[in-house]
DNA sequence: ACCCCGATCGTA
DNA sequence: ACGATCGGGGTT
């Protein structure tokens, strides 16, 4: 069952958490979450909404559950989903997910598996995931363990524990 | 127009 | 621990 809107629109914490174990469908692969970040609001230092809208920000200021895949190192791309409401700037980072029928496939990074999914800016950003056919997240009722701790990466806002590795279990599968 | 640095990755 | 790599966001 297709993860929608109401998924999406609540506390950026969280939809963050409880992404751990969905399943990710992009095109003809299918991965399960297995690490993510939240960046909620203006109010986080390492959120890039931080200094307020821009071009680069503005699909998180919009609809929940829509893309924000965007360019980092001239060389990587990183994706995110869009939450809470529509005009609070939020969203999760998906940095690690484990391939459904490679499981031993590992695509832990964000810039990894973006590049490994084929996820670049130009065609992924502002899609609406709730109704694209392209990605979409999926609920399979999988119970994942998971630690907390700092986000990888920043300067600032280390002190919250907004990073999320969960420890998933595929061998019912 | 342009400068600077990053929500990274791979190797040491 | 650190260097490669470079597009483009944010500011001038």
């Amino acid at each position: 069952m297709r993860l929608g809107e109401d998924f999406f629109v609540r506390d950026t914490v969280t939809v963050a958490r409880e992404l751990l174990g969905k399943r990710m469908v992009c095109g003809d692969r299918q991965v399960v979450i297995t690490e993510t970040e939240a960046y909620v609001g203006e109010g986080d230092p390492a959120c890039h909404a931080a200094r307020g809208r821009t071009p680069r920000t503005e699909v998180m200021f919009g609809k929940p559950g829509v893309l924000y895949v965007y360019f980092i190192y001239g060389m990587y791309f990183c994706m995110n989903v869009v939450t809470e409401q529509e005009g609070f700037p939020a969203a999760v980072l998906i940095r690690g997910v484990v391939d459904l029928d490679r499981p031993e496939e590992k695509l832990d990074g964000p810039g990894k598996l973006c590049r490994s999914l084929g996820i670049t800016k130009d065609i992924y950003n502002g899609l609406d995931s709730t109704v694209s056919p392209a990605l979409y997240f999926e609920d399979m009722s999988l119970v994942v363990p998971y630690e907390a701790t700092p986000r990888i990466g920043i300067k600032q806002g280390t002190e919250r524990l907004w990073r999320f590795v969960g420890d998933v279990d595929l061998t019912s599968f």
